[in-house]
DNA sequence: CATGAATGAGCCTTCATTCAT
DNA sequence: AATGAATGAAGGCTCATTCAT
């Protein structure tokens, strides 16, 4: 038996507000992992944190707030994890580039599906002040990572893009199905369950090339 | 007053069962042009199919059974279209099969809106025994296309998943928001907001380019 | 052990549907007589009709509708007492038309609970559509007794605009509270506990006599 | 910048808990103007209070109370104006009293809305001492007015209580409708939407009369 | 005395699905 | 085959009140 870890029984301060506010973003996140947007209720996420009910809307006016600051954190970690790849591998060609972000994209399955939400969900039950608001803090985040590309900076963002619509595709394309085991077996259905990695990698290596070839050009 | 659409008051023969099932499936379509999955409702498709709620249970067995059954359809409409335009131009370079490809999605956004959902929410209440057929449904309707890609099948079919994957990426992200008028006109957020066709066209002619770089090598 | 009134298991003609709306306000009537609609839940309503929460909402599209139906009814069922009085007692002068109206009051308090309630609660949850039929409907039942009044129809109507001020001020002056027993034995508050039958008596016959002596004079 | 009102940090004298209690029943009322009880939240008075939530309940056992209490002040204003009224006019007929009374009630609309809650919500989560205490308090606050009307007391003291009801009784008829421009302006509804003031008047007339007539046969 | 984070029961309502007719 | 009334779990969210600080 665990006990439960200490928690000020009032987050008080505004440091420990915050740490409330993480709380409820970490217990969205374990259950995030593993449940579809649609089966996760608010009444889960309190009962993960061992919060009342209605103390997460002391915190996030709607579950899509919720889940869009999720969203935030991860992409703010992620940019960050990829800001320091590109600080230690300091790649100088765009084929490094594009393996530094393809090898930043490990591990951040999260952040994908989270993204696939933004289009389909998110941004419905949300205000246009918060949308801009994550938008632009999007791209405030986006900066450092600006700064340390060797490419042009709108080509950089334009990368970016594609990296985005890469991500989501192939996320869609490759995601595990609750029992699939059976079906990639078949070996003329093989086409169909590619592997993620594998194929964003060669799909933003050509986008780059191609990039570059058309930058080069103008 | 207007006489309702000639129906026979029961389907009784195997066409007149087709024709119901394809009256369920044009009424869903209607609807699926303009309102999200969460927000379109069996009652509403029952509704515009001028049928019982009930009836629409006696040819599809679950809400997802239904937007799957639209979706093969709308996937053997446009690989009809496919076919009929790689015969019409008869694409010789690899670049010009990327463009005929490209062109074949235009007006397909529905198309590109089902394939979202194919991995967000159909295939959840669907059996393993559909999802099956439905694979293998849609490896058969491919052929036609890959007897006419002057490329190796394999390839070809390697070529398709990634169109999948570029379409449904691009669509989410260039997917038209109820009000980002607003959001549009801000310059520095400019980046954001490409073109779905322009992206998805520069994306695969770099794949094309590199797979066929790739094969040639090999 | 009382066996369950026999109904059956789906309300499928017109007459079974009227009848098993009837079970719902019937119900909710029941609750009414000793519950503040405030306390009185649809779930509640739901399990005294021994239907799902859901059926409820077949019927009534919200709660504020249930109780606007509740109160025609029993404006209806008034009214048909009222009509029936003035038929039997066949009144002559103004005294025994107010008499009368105040005997009609007798036994109808839920009646003016929900007369309290519609000015503070119904019609806000409420279309003006309904509201407006609402409003023409009363108009409508109110005919008969203008028919039997023996008075000009503009003054019959003021009249019975003061009875309904009167009844619902009176209701509140007088309403029960949970435990007034002790308050009322004070002597110097006694004067707070007025009788509802009573005062309004004594108000409706002011009223009605000077409504006749300005009608005379004009 | 515009700095605080004043006001101490805490209330430590009587004076300045007087003064803090006085602060939120004016929050409350100026809430209370435009709102309705059902959707003003404690909250909401703690922000226009400017004082914290749990402040409210030092003040005041519940909302009821809260309420209650604005109630009795104005109450007590009401019947201040009306003894005001008394001295100023002296009327001496039982017209001229009526006339007053009338008088009285202009720009007393918050508190004819607040003596409905009384009988509808108030009185509920409140105890029998407070009610009990309120009552005393009412009747203390009447003397002065009955002081000054020259009818025999009892009879004064059955004239307030025929205000009472036929205030809130007309109040409740003639209260104000969001949208009910439309509905006023159908002719054969126009008999619902009688004026306030003039209908008050004439019952109370009316009523006066009777009362004076009943008394002189006495 | 003051705070405001936390509570949690409870609200109304929705909707895919079932099943008696 | 067709109907549509009935189901009931589940949803997101509110808010008067409490209590640790």
């Amino acid at each position: 038996m665990v006990s439960d870890p200490p928690r000020p029984a009032r987050a008080r301060s505004p440091e420990e507000k915050g740490q409330r506010r993480d709380d409820i973003l970490r217990a969205a996140e374990r259950l995030w992992a593993h449940t579809p947007y649609a089966d996760l209720s608010m009444n889960q996420v309190a009962r993960e944190t061992k919060l009342a009910k209605g103390t997460l809307y002391l915190y996030f006016d709607t579950k899509e707030e919720l889940f869009l600051a999720l969203l935030t954190e991860h992409l703010g970690r992620w940019l960050e994890e990829l800001t320091a790849l590109l600080d230690e591998r300091g790649p100088k060609t765009p084929g490094e580039v594009a393996d530094v972000l393809v090898a930043s994209t490990r591990g951040h399955e999260a952040l994908r599906r989270l993204l696939i939400l933004l289009g389909t969900v998110l941004e419905h039950n949300v205000s246009l002040e918060l949308t801009l608001s994550f938008k632009r803090e999007v791209r405030t985040l986006l900066q450092p990572v600006l700064d340390r590309v060797p490419l042009p900076q709108g080509v950089t963002l334009r990368l970016l893009m594609h990296l985005y619509a890469l991500s989501v595709g192939w996320q869609q394309v490759t995601e595990e199905q609750p029992s699939t085991g059976y079906l990639r077996r078949q070996p003329e259905l093989a086409f169909m369950f590619p592997s993620f990695e594998k194929e964003l990698s060669f799909s933003l290596h050509a986008v780059v090339d191609r990039l570059v070839a058309e930058t080069a050009q103008v």
